[in-house]
DNA sequence: TTGAAAGCGCTAACAT
DNA sequence: ATGTTAGCGCTTTCAA
């Protein structure tokens, strides 16, 4: 029904091999003889099939990515520099959510993970991870952590290094002058939130400074106004607070504002992750970048080497976030 | 290298045609049989290759879905939903970034669209929708517009209709007495924006109000900021915004404060989209819901159809949002 | 209920 | 530079 390279190849007059040569840009043909081809497929409106292709060279030329919501500032900059080098590389990227808990589908797993869909696999933050490296494992799919959780010296991942910028922030607000400094974190299970406390909590003793307040909630406006605001209301008022997490600054921005108080004047905030709003709203927040671009590079750079077969060895690299200071954090009033 | 099928034939000492009936459930095995299937590829550690099934069956199970951001609460919704519904039909979703402007790449095109990699396809958004079109349709790929920007009656399509949501917007707004109403909309080549604001104009005049002011900007913070803030800098205070999109709102709310006033006491505020932070700031903005999950079910309804042949004809499907009242507005002081 | 054989559309290896 | 041939791994007749 579908025109295929047996049609290409008798409508131009050649043979098929000359026809996957034109398909596959090999060198191999003669000019005169690419152009009659390429009419050929132009005029018959000819298609390869992938699945045709795939099965021949037993490779996809796509590669899959995990990730847990289309709804961050974050993923959206990792996805985008995926795409991109994946592109450079000559590969494609379906991109494929993880819908968390609900891996007891109908058909059991992600299909990505079925079928030898995709030559290899980036997972981005992850929460059940081990079964993801089980299941890759036991598949033989090239593959790479991004964002984990926890440590897997043996399968390779690439982090940014939570415990740095926690003692980052921290220093800066040390810097100007504040030493009543209050950290709302994210739940305990996540890696990342308790790395910053980590940094938070032993920058501050290095100078002889106990925390003034921790507490924890989600990674939402919910959970930082609702902490600040109760901080507030129990007379416990730090004089900056360490969020965890960009939406948790803007809870406690809000909580600030509604007790009549102002940020950074009164409060200082600083955020985590430098959302796209956090730039735009004012005052703009003081946050922490983390290098996506770089994370996108070094993952597909990793998971190049990986499907080649020029990588043996699992690597384990960390990467250095960014603080940037903006207007939601200024010196203490003395 | 690899298992195949023959391998699990050997093993299970059946043939291939009938693990072939194992792996796609067929009821004409025998249970003993089946089992002994089941077991060999087990313990052969089976995996059926995708390209082999989609090649033979001629085609791949698999449905694309080109989206413009994965940065976005509606986008991200209606992609959960298209993915559930589409598991439910037996269909896998990939998704793939619609690269604005750079559909130029090395392979000339989103690899969606190449090589017949998918069954079908969901355009959500698109800005360029004219190029896709003329190319599903030379590819003879089935395919459904979501909330495109133009018409094209030729095409299947479903959107939500944003006059309506303008209207009744206003409508809000007039009930509780507002009259001095600005609106603040996203450049008028997105079709959205101008129907929201088109009902907004005609619902103000059939009440025989003339808007009291209308701007331009982009869909962010910056412009709600810096268009509200404008218009109260040159003493044009509206007693009530609606804003073309949450985004737009948010920064309408925070010019609104720096200002001195408040919202909803001073100035009532009205989003559009209910993203996710709507409902957690303070005061919730009051905004417009799109139906995202049915807007998803409606989009692979019709897929499904389309793909199957059952529908030939196309059609356009128009849903309607709902008002989501919260505490950014309120009754006019008089 | 089972199996033999013929494709599906392409590419790799080996000629020429 | 070009073509012949033999798969890649599966499903689909068709027969038994």
């Amino acid at each position: 029904m579908n025109v295929n390279i047996y049609d290409v190849a008798k409508k131009s007059g050649l043979s098929v091999v000359t026809v996957s040569r034109v398909i596959n840009n090999s060198p191999n043909v003669r000019d005169y003889n690419r152009k009659k081809v390429l009419q050929a497929m132009a005029e018959l409106g000819y298609n390869p099939s992938a699945a045709a292709r795939s099965l021949a060279k037993g490779k996809t030329g796509v590669v899959g990515l995990l990730i847990p919501s289309l709804n961050d500032t974050f993923f959206n900059c990792v996805v985008r520099s995926v795409n991109e080098h994946l592109m450079q590389n000559g590969y494609f990227l379906a991109i494929s959510l993880a819908e968390y808990g609900d891996n007891t589908t109908k058909e059991g797993t992600n299909f990505l993970f079925q079928e030898k869909r995709v030559d290899g696999i980036i997972i981005l933050t992850p929460l059940n991870e081990e079964k993801y490296i089980l299941e890759m494992k036991r598949k033989n799919i090239p593959f790479v952590l991004m964002d984990n959780q926890n440590n897997h010296p043996s399968v390779c991942s690439i982090n940014v290094d939570n415990y740095k910028g926690g003692c980052d922030v921290t220093k800066h607000l040390l810097d100007f002058g504040h030493e009543k400094i209050g950290y709302i974190g994210a739940p305990e299970f996540y890696l990342s939130s308790k790395e910053r406390e980590k940094g938070f909590v032993d920058t501050l003793r290095n100078e002889g400074i106990e925390p003034y307040a921790i507490d924890h909630g989600d990674f939402d406006i919910r959970s930082g106004y609702e902490i600040t605001k109760q901080w507030i209301e129990s007379g416990k008022i730090p004089t900056a607070i360490f969020a965890a997490d960009d939406h948790i600054a803007f809870g406690a921005m809000d909580a600030i504002r509604e007790a009549g108080m102002n940020v950074p004047e009164d409060i200082s905030v600083c955020g985590y992750d430098d959302d796209f709003l956090s730039s735009q709203i004012h005052p703009a927040l003081t946050t922490v970048r983390q290098p996506a671009e770089e994370l996108g590079a070094k993952g597909v750079e990793i998971l190049m080497q990986l499907i080649d077969g020029s990588l043996k060895r699992s690597v384990n690299i960390k990467l250095e976030p960014t603080l940037i200071i903006r207007q939601s954090t200024s010196k203490l009033k003395s």
